[in-house]
DNA sequence: TTCAATTAGCACTAAATTGGTGCCAGATAT
DNA sequence: ATATCTGGCACCAATTTAGTGCTAATTGAA
């Protein structure tokens, strides 16, 4: 359905929800109490973030994760590409058919135009620094950002910290 | 994986073709002969762009699918909106939990600009016309696209076109 | 030391989505 | 008539995703 899966979701709640915690490391247990998030599979999740070397691990009775990077250096792209694999946009140039045989390919009049729209949503994503999700429309506050609407921006929660 | 469905697939390969055959009435078996595509799949994605009045369907003998509109007309998001649904990004806001309950909804730190990206994906499918799809880089042929690093699969993979 | 809390790793089940098929009815040109 | 098409429904199979169990290794603190 072209829907980012539930491990990138959760991901993405943990990942701002340490950001709010400014550098302390978290427990996989604190984030999945403030979130109705199953902690086993979050648990599983903050490891794979980790061995994306997107946060730093520390084991032991008060470790947790913590961002190995500043918010600023971490994107949307690289969380996605962490939890459910880089997004290819059609069953071309996966990575299985890397050998360089699309079944449909010798006569597939999709690939090239596809390929740019998928480079696009890449791009947007790479774009996309986990700072920009934690403070939604920063600085460029004034500007006209052609969708001036966003419906839903009512992300407060921050009752905890 | 963030990746668009067969279905949506070979409905764009639909598509492309009938625009290669300007007009003319083709069948699905037509299509199915050419590329790889399962002719019972194929006709069950023909039908739904039918419903969703992207193609003209005519029943009999020499009945088949043409284009509903100019290709400049028909764009990749109006596709995959008939073959797979709307692009969602997030559990939030599908359809289902329309009421407004997402269930991390009231803490939920990421909907806006999630919502955010979504959107910009959106836009960009919206962008991109069917008519492009057939014409790869048409006129802005020499310009540079700001992406010459591509970090995954920059593997050439396109030297059978 | 002992204990409680935590990450790490592996394997596994269950649910959901997607890919694909069968069958028959209705249309229509030849 | 009949061959060729679309339309609709239900269905099965394969893949992907969601989620769980269990055990080991680490580490701070009582």
């Amino acid at each position: 359905m072209l829907q980012l899966t539930k491990r990138t979701e959760y991901g993405l709640i943990a990942l701002v929800h340490m950001v709010d915690r400014g550098g302390e490391f978290v427990s996989a247990r604190e984030i999945s109490d403030q979130y109705p998030i199953p902690k086993r599979l979050l648990a599983e999740v903050l490891k794979d973030l980790s061995k994306s070397e997107l946060v730093d691990s520390q084991r032991g009775a008060t470790g947790g994760y913590a961002l190995a990077k500043l918010p600023e250096k971490i994107t949307v792209g690289d969380i996605v590409t962490a939890l459910e694999g880089a997004p290819t946009l059609a069953g071309c140039e996966t990575t299985e058919s890397a050998g360089g045989s699309c079944e449909v390919e010798p006569v597939c009049p999709i690939r090239s135009p596809l390929h740019r729209i998928r480079e696009g949503i890449w791009r947007q994503m790479q774009r996309t620094t986990l700072r920009a999700l934690v403070d939604p429309v920063p600085s460029m506050a004034g500007l006209p950002t052609e969708h001036s609407h966003t419906p839903l921006s009512s992300r407060d929660h921050s009752a905890n910290s």
